[in-house]
Order: C-alpha cells, then sequence, then structure tokens
DNA sequence: GTAAAATGTTAACCGTAGATTACATTTGAT
DNA sequence: ATCAAATGTAATCTACGGTTAACATTTTAC
C-alpha cells in the first residue's frame, strides 16, 4: 500500500538509478554523481536516507540497486518523463532540448490518475492524426 | 529583464497575493496566511524575502502589494495555473478536484515556450471539437 | 481612550538538500 | 603485494521553508 509520495530529489535519484541500470552492470555512486551533476557527498548523504525509506539496498562502499517499491516508484517517474517529452515534442510542437528540461520538472508534478488519462490521450492522439 | 526564476514556494506567494487582491481591497499577512494554510510567521518571513527580491512592497505592519515585477510573474503562474486546469479537465476528463490539485504543482514547472504553445494548443483544440 | 483581541514580527528550532574539506576504503597498475 | 588514484563517507557549513512560542503592534469593542 504505502501510497506516499517522495519529495522531486528523491525521485530524480531514483529515475537515475534505474536509468543507470540499463547502461552499466552495477550502479555506483560516481555514477550518479556524475548523471546528476551533484557532488559524491550529497549522493552518499541521499543513498543513506533512500536506504532508510526502504527504496534502495546498498551496504557501505558497495554499489546500489533498487528494492522492488523502489523499482516501482523509479518506473513511474521514468514513464512519466518520457510520456511528456513526447506529448511537449510531438503534439505542441516544443523544441526537443526544452522539452527535455520541461519533462525533468512536469514528471514530479502528475498523480496517478492524470498520468493515466494523458497516457491514453497522446497514444489515440499520435495513432491517428 | 531580470529573467531569473524563482521557487515554487515563491510563486505560491505570488500568486496568493494577486489572486486575493481580486477579492479584498488590501492584502495582509493573515489572509495569506489562511490562504495558504501556513503559519503567521512564515509569511512574515518570506515577505521579508519577497520584499528584498523586489516582488512585493511591505512596510512593517503594513499590507502588501505587488511591484511590477511581481505582478507581472504573479499573472503568468496564474494563468499557467488556469491553463493547465483546463486542460486536465476539458481535454484530458481528469475530475475536477485532481486537476486543481495537479495544476497547484504544474504550473510551476513549464517554460514560457511551452506555456505559449499549450495555450495555443488548447485553445485551438476546444473552440472547434 | 483603554483594554482585549487580532495580527505581525522575531527568535530559536527542525528537516531537506546541497557544498567543501578531510579522511577512509577500494581499485587498479606495476 | 604495494602504492597511487579513484571512489565513498563523515563533519561542517549554507540556504530554504516550514514550525512554535514569546513579544510587538494594530485594531476593535466598549
Amino acid at each position: 500500500m504505502t501510497a506516499r509520495s517522495f519529495s522531486p530529489a528523491v525521485e530524480d535519484y531514483l529515475e537515475a538509478i534505474l536509468t543507470l541500470e540499463g547502461e552499466n552492470r552495477s550502479v555506483r555512486s560516481i555514477d550518479l554523481s556524475r548523471h546528476l551533476g551533484v557532488s559524491r557527498a550529497a549522493v552518499s548523504k541521499a543513498m543513506t536516507s533512500l536506504n532508510a525509506k526502504g527504496l534502495i539496498e546498498h551496504a557501505h562502499y558497495s554499489s546500489i540497486s533498487l528494492t522492488d517499491e523502489g523499482r516501482r516508484h523509479a518506473a513511474k517517474i521514468l514513464h512519466s518523463h518520457r510520456m511528456l517529452k513526447r506529448f511537449l515534442i510531438e503534439i505542441l510542437g516544443v523544441d526537443a532540448s526544452v522539452a527535455e528540461s520541461d519533462a525533468c520538472h512536469l514528471e514530479h508534478s502528475i498523480s496517478d490518475e492524470t498520468r493515466q488519462k494523458w497516457l491514453a490521450y497522446i497514444q489515440s492522439n499520435l495513432k491517428s492524426g
């Protein structure tokens, strides 16, 4: 159940971990640091916090993996991001780099209901058209 | 010029001031406190900060008004809010209360380019339709 | 005009999330 | 295996944005 929600910062870390998982064998702190443009220390502190929230598994000096709950939430954010970016580019005609930047912020701001209806709308508006 | 951007919290205060202006003769700290659901102390601190940023005028123990820059930014946020809410309700079919809540967050997350294209899209999709 | 109530401010504190610096640990080259 | 480089952590600091409690000021009722 745990239907609580997380801060944009927490969601950014989760999304980054999921994204990096697809590129690397194991996700290290330094990867997140580079990907998100924050210090290694900031990542270290954040990982302690995400671990305490049950969103990742992370032993001292070892690599980082998502728990089931962390993965579910990360996937939701990543899907929202991709959906919104596609909407902005393909339906509104927004420039790709602006769309990417806007999607990074918008992804944290929509409810489940809205996300579902938005996705359906995009799909029906791109299939036809 | 001052093309910088402001935090969601700052934008919420600006939007609230503009909204309350339309209802009251003068906007007081207590009005913002009630409207936004934060303490009087939080409003007081925020007003000091908005004042320092040149977004409002506010002498000690007196009522609050927007500067030109504050008003411009407040109007932008309020327009974004209304536009997004309308999009969510009338185009996506999202429930009104969910749309209101989502719009409150989304309004802080879109660039000028996106806002303009979105507005045009909504208008052409509701005029016809 | 004065006293009580309402409102505004300040001070002290909390939590989040970042930075820098210094130190700890792990990794990799030899 | 050892040492240097890379990476991870801890300590300390900053800024933001909220809280409560105490105090200041203004407003309102009488």
